[in-house]
DNA sequence: TTACTTCTAACGGTTTTCAGTGATAAAAAA
DNA sequence: TTTTTTATCACTGAAAACCGTTAGAAGTAA
């Protein structure tokens, strides 16, 4: 093991900067780790990646600029694609779906312990991915559920479908305070089809109204 | 100075264990700061002071069960007082001027560096208050636009009021796609008394309908 | 005492949202 | 090519939100 001598590069990126400063203090502790790079928004990111790299890339979703989602989809065109882990706020299933299928291998929510992101950095650098706990157990109850109703819409929205571009515009416009009437002028649509959107956002969002589109649309950085 | 002994106690509440491990690894660094204990939600905050004392609490707004201010609030009726710093995602100045009012004597954006908590801690310590420059500039900025515009009603709302602690249960509520009638079931008043408090809320706040509610509710970390 | 704030409640009317249903056409995927 | 997805539009009725205004009771502060 004379691999001791290669340490697992790091970057992160969050907003926060005393997040990233915890983390670097806390990872400072580890021998075969080293954080070699951080930004706060996802611009800085992308920037970053074109004149260096990383093997593991700590991603904060909740980020000014260039959200969290955009810099998972951009890092894909690098030659050298660093293993990222997704930091978030919210252990959201669906946030973490997503981010899987776009090629997070590792998701830590944020208040998790600071032990864990050693951890998480370990695996994640040998080819593994990682989850804490409880969210394996929250991911497996929701594919359970899926199987188990697999042809009805489950609780969970139909079928984890995401959301259309026509939809994103709508809904992000919906956080914006317009309403309907206001949407359809800017869209150069009939109000009947934003309504139509509206309640689509609802039923895929699994949320009861309005408010909690915005909320949805607030926590995604869609606003 | 021969005080060097007495290191300052510190506690640290925050729904993110993770920031709170990086903060300690930071404080760690620092021979006279001394962590004395941490809360991920404001009850076990509360708890831990009733048994316990420190010189500084770093106090997260944004937590569940009791969130921060609601912290703060209860920590008057405490003998033993620690100094509050008062750590938030969003440098909202309405929400500085609350967290003031109600006793805080210090502010940091999370997005602030880590060196800052060191000079933050030490500054309250010493009877100071502590705020970043940009918040400073904030603050300063507001109290300009008060003071010239004194007798009509500003854009950041109508004399800078803030809410009351009924307003501020229905906003909660709102928050969490609650509509006027559960409203009213919950907090057991009519739905005309709920209704009231909204339009209030909505022209309080000058946002254009419950989506700015929602939104000012969840920047502000009302959620 | 007076004035102010807060909480409560109500009325009448307009606008918007929401649920349900159905339908068409183009584009994309299988 | 057939199927699915996406985007579009329409109608209805019920529910909810929104607007403006008024007003009493209770508590607090000047």
């Amino acid at each position: 093991m004379r691999k001791k001598l290669e340490k697992i590069r790091v970057h992160i990126a969050d907003d926060h900067q005393i997040l990233i400063d915890g983390i670097i203090a806390v990872l400072s502790a580890e021998e075969n780790i080293e954080v070699v790079g951080f930004s706060n928004n996802g611009e800085d990111v992308l920037k970053w990646f074109t004149a260096n790299r990383a093997d593991v890339l700590l991603l904060d979703i909740n980020m000014p600029k260039v959200d969290g989602i955009a810099v998972l989809q951009n890092l894909n065109e690098l030659n050298f694609q660093p293993k990222v882990i997704v930091l978030s706020s919210y252990d959201d299933t669906k946030l973490i779906k997503e981010v899987l299928k776009i090629g997070a291998v590792g998701f830590l929510a944020k208040k998790c312990a600071g032990e864990h992101i050693v951890e998480a950095i370990n695996k994640v650098n040998n080819g593994e991915q990682y989850f804490e706990k409880s969210i394996q157990q929250k991911l497996l109850s929701t594919f359970t559920n899926q199987s188990q109703s697999n042809d009805f819409i489950s609780q969970d929205g139909p079928f984890f479908s995401s959301l259309t571009p026509r939809e994103l515009e709508v809904l992000q416009l919906i956080a914006r305070q317009y309403n309907s009437r206001e949407i359809s002028d800017e869209l150069h649509i009939s109000v009947n089809t934003v309504e139509t959107h509206r309640k689509n956002l609802i039923a895929k969002l699994n949320v009861k109204n309005v408010v909690g589109l915005a909320i949805y649309a607030l926590k995604n950085d869609l606003v």
